[in-house]
DNA sequence: ATTGAGATTGAGACTAAATCTCAATAAATT
DNA sequence: AATTTATTGAGATTTAGTCTCAATCTCAAT
């Protein structure tokens, strides 16, 4: 079984680049969360460990591990991209509450199927998806909790 | 049958908005394009028949449209959200090429009713969905056709 | 038609995310 | 060890989008 490292690494040799200490501090960052997180949440994170990388590094080293396959973008909350690390993990699709943020996760194997016949109907390659459904959860729904913010796909 | 005028006015007055000269050239011009948009289309295309309206206007103009439910964001493609107008037009989900940024529109009644099916065993109510699906079209894995940007939903 | 309250606009100031620059440092290669 | 190339951080820069505000417009009630 392959380690995050192994991957990342392998990725970055491929393009002539090294693994340093930074961007290996941000991949073991980014595989300690469980939820999604976003360019802040990982800046936070790290220096709460009292190591330091720089934003500017942070935003350089996103689309390496979006590239290498260890993350992905999932949505838009507040505005800003907020990621997940998929290497390990099955794809899922979201569920995103316009009433609390709030975010559910689900898999439907007939949606997928019923996607990968969609395109080959139409000679399409996919190389990824994003559903995303907005709307109100069950809670909002029964009207105990406040408005919070938009989310956008 | 409704003009999307008379759908954007009603929504107006329900929140004691007027339908200004300004507005109402934006949603004419809206209705104008048949492909997707973004707000320096919008911008361009007002200029090019000789009307002026600011961007701080199309800006505010652009979430009254959205909330009156004549248009949506579908997608963002160099970072910018990309709108379509909805009024009179079936939902339908996009596949997105990375390698020439064609822009493949699809509808399919399976995949829509399983949605519904998944929101109601999480009790979500759906207000809206976006299905986009990246990958390569037919012609560019054929390979005549060079990269252009990278395009994200 | 006139008036006044509130809505609307455009221009430019402002904000903040993201990118770029560049000098200093580190790593890999010879 | 020397050379080349990659990398970093700090801060400058860019730019989409928002906000401010004075001037104008709209509408409903006179």
């Amino acid at each position: 079984m392959k380690t995050e490292q192994d991957i990342f690494l392998a990725y970055l040799k491929s393009r002539g680049l090294n693994l340093t200490a930074e961007r290996s501090k941000i991949l073991q960052t980014v595989f300690s969360f469980h939820r999604h997180f976003d360019l802040d949440d990982l800046y936070d994170e790290i220096r709460r460990h009292k190591a330091r990388v720089s934003r500017a590094t942070i935003y350089r080293t996103i689309p390496l591990l979006m590239e290498s396959g260890l993350i992905r973008e999932v949505f838009r909350c507040m505005d800003r991209p907020h990621y997940e690390h998929i290497y390990g993990h099955d794809h899922h699709d979201h569920m995103i509450c316009l009433g609390c943020g709030k975010v559910l996760e689900f898999k439907d194997e007939r949606i997928e199927k019923l996607q990968n016949e969609v395109c080959a109907e139409f000679g399409f390659e996919s190389v990824e998806h994003r559903l995303g459904i907005r709307g109100y959860c069950r809670e909002c729904r029964e009207g105990q909790v406040k408005r919070r913010g938009a989310a956008g796909t």
